[in-house]
DNA sequence: CTGTATCCACAAAGATACTG
DNA sequence: CAGTATCTTTGTGGATACAG
């Protein structure tokens, strides 16, 4: 999302926060590092539909807005953890709430959709 | 956005909101109504960089997913009027709160940029 | 294993002109 | 006034191959 903004402060917030986070993919992986540190891999096999490519866009965006933390292991093979930052944990509980206000008026989503997985 | 479910249901209600108010313009509108209702023309110049076709598609998008009301008058010249529904109504809470989540989180943001209007 | 590098497809956004 | 129609541009996401 280009970084616009528009005439009113406090939408103006909004759409700041907006462009952190109102995308495809980043509000998946924060609540998946919701559970904990997480590898690149793992996030990987948790979103099936995200190429690597893509999934490493999000992940260094999110990293650049200071959401999540990642840290590097000099290890061969290499792993990289990933984790969330406290401006993320800040934003947890309204990601909850805004989970709850569409479960709450979209009860026609299809939500066989979403196969459970273990984390 | 393309509307997709991934591995958690939760995530999965969160993709199922950011799909419907996670992009570019719909916050905006979703705010400048909840100081009541608007018309077409006046969202068209409150939201100087929009187009009146991506106006449209925005304010028809929202309008299927029941979070505005379209209020068409029989009138020459046309008067329609735009609302907030009691969905969208339940949702201003947690835009306040995202709102406010961005300002104590980016206080760099240059609001400067953001000219405040009268509506 | 954790990424990059390329290239491609498609959808969304923007500019402009036109209409009932 | 409140849109449509059309065309162009941009951006995001996806596929695949390759690298450290």
């Amino acid at each position: 999302m280009s970084r616009k903004y528009i005439d009113n402060p406090n939408a103006c917030t909004l759409v700041h926060t907006m462009n952190i986070i109102g995308n495809k993919w980043k509000p998946i992986i924060i609540y998946l590092l919701s559970n904990g540190p997480m590898r690149f891999g793992k996030l990987n096999a948790l979103v099936p539909t995200i190429s690597k490519k893509v999934l490493t866009t999000q992940l260094k965006e999110l990293e650049n807005d200071e959401l999540i933390i990642r840290k590097s292991y000099a290890e061969i093979p290499p792993r990289v953890e990933y984790s969330l930052s406290e401006k993320a944990k800040g934003l947890l509980p309204v990601l909850k709430e805004l989970s709850q206000w569409a479960e709450n008026n979209f009860p026609e989503i299809e939500f066989e959709e979403c196969r459970i997985v273990d984390l």
